[in-house]
DNA sequence: GAAGCAACTATCTTCGAAAATCCAACCTGT
DNA sequence: ACAGGTTGGATTTTCGAAGATAGTTGCTTC
């Protein structure tokens, strides 16, 4: 497991630090940098977060409900186990949830949601125009970037609970996205793909920016399954 | 505001004071004890519930995602506000997970599925058969047998995520209904509803059984709705 | 009277010490 | 050898004191 642990933002727009805390300790769960089913023990995190026992509770039980911590009494807590059919599942709602999100979004987005898809288009594409070197050293950035576009795809739509419901499940597939290719290369370019379901978001054609969304999200998952053999249960 | 507060379970199967304070604090928001949108202050819980601030903060933490409190930076916790849009919002997906999940139920579920199904209508239709006056006294045994029944019913559903998420739901659709009826008559009997999804779901009927619990779900929040002015928010 | 400022109060936020719990290693008697 | 019990160290859980922040009141000045 390597050492590095995620360093306070330094846009720093967390003014609690608990909130801050919580941001990093999840980025570090869903990047990898915690296995799945690794403890987490209090003394470690103390060192790593420079956050107090309390404050560390308090994001641990926030990301309790989300489902990417468990606690079992007086031992502590512990980063969920991930599986091949937990990721079927979670890809097949998520799949769904994507697909209706984008398809109200683009029914209802007006100026301003048409707007901020093509800049967060924009900034992942410049980053995904550099080279392999640095797009390597600059993934958190990339990952920022991807998450934001697919946000910025889905904003319109006005169910909230419906947005809600996406972003979790969104977490965990990104869980599994980065877990599957932490040791082997980069997954090749999916450019031409987000390009596609961004014109057909900004032409209006609601239905067809679902499918498209949908294929890129059942390829991509695909595409972790077929590198499996990971998911098995880490050592205690 | 009533001055009386859940007190800790008589079977007390939580070991943790945290987990303790969390399930009151989720049933005394839930039943509308604290009103939508009030301030919860830590020196009111500290009495009400008999634990340090740490634990507190770490229940309340737990209830943030799932939506039931909000955290504005150094102005502490509020209960989540509601609202005539927001049920909408959240009883149709409701209502159609719930569906989803009770066809998958009744298709995957067995005999010790069909067993607690039974058993789970039987300890409702028991307290429903009380006298109105001890239903009133009782009411929040009514209010456990009813969700357990419920749970009861999509039990056998094999999509832990479809389950995950329908609980998250029932939990709010519950706040919303146990608010309405807080200062007006109890609603009917819904027992025959009860049986007949509970008769269409051992014959294995799922369709039908999906069917009918929607129904039973729409017609509720259909009751729900037309209660509708206490929703507006309430005074600071 | 309005705006600016300062002191004061109420409340939240953070932290680590102390109590409680678990677990592994070590006895002890059969 | 083994079941059962005991001790000690590692770790979690709980708690409230101390620091930080927001909101209020009252004073001063223009």
């Amino acid at each position: 497991m390597p050492p590095r642990i995620r360093q306070t933002a330094a846009e720093a727009d967390a003014v609690l630090v608990s909130q801050d805390v919580l941001s990093r300790l999840k980025g570090d769960i869903l990047d990898g940098h915690f296995a799945p089913g690794a403890r987490l023990r209090f003394a470690d995190l103390q060192k790593s977060y420079s956050a107090g026992i309390g404050t560390l509770r308090e994001a641990l039980s926030h990301l309790l409900p989300e489902g990417l911590v468990e606690l079992d009494a007086n031992r502590g807590f512990r980063v969920a186990a991930i599986s091949a059919a937990e990721l079927r599942d979670v890809s097949a709602l998520h799949i769904e949830f994507e697909r209706r999100a984008i398809v109200e979004s683009v029914r209802h987005g007006e100026d301003a949601w048409e707007a901020g898809l093509v800049l967060a288009f924009h900034r992942l594409a410049k980053i995904e125009r550099l080279s392999r070197e640095e797009r390597k050293q600059r993934s958190s950035e990339w990952v920022a970037a991807h998450r934001d576009f697919h946000r910025a795809l889905v904003a319109a739509c006005p169910s909230r609970w419906l947005l809600r419901l996406r972003a979790q499940l969104y977490d965990h597939m990104e869980r599994y996205r980065l877990i599957s290719q932490r040791h082997r290369p980069l997954g090749p370019a999916k450019r031409a793909e987000h390009e596609a379901i961004r014109d057909a978001a900004v032409a209006r054609k609601a239905e067809l920016a679902g499918e498209l969304l949908a294929a890129h999200l059942r390829e991509t998952t695909e595409t972790v399954l077929r590198h499996a053999p990971q998911f098995m249960p880490a050592p205690p």
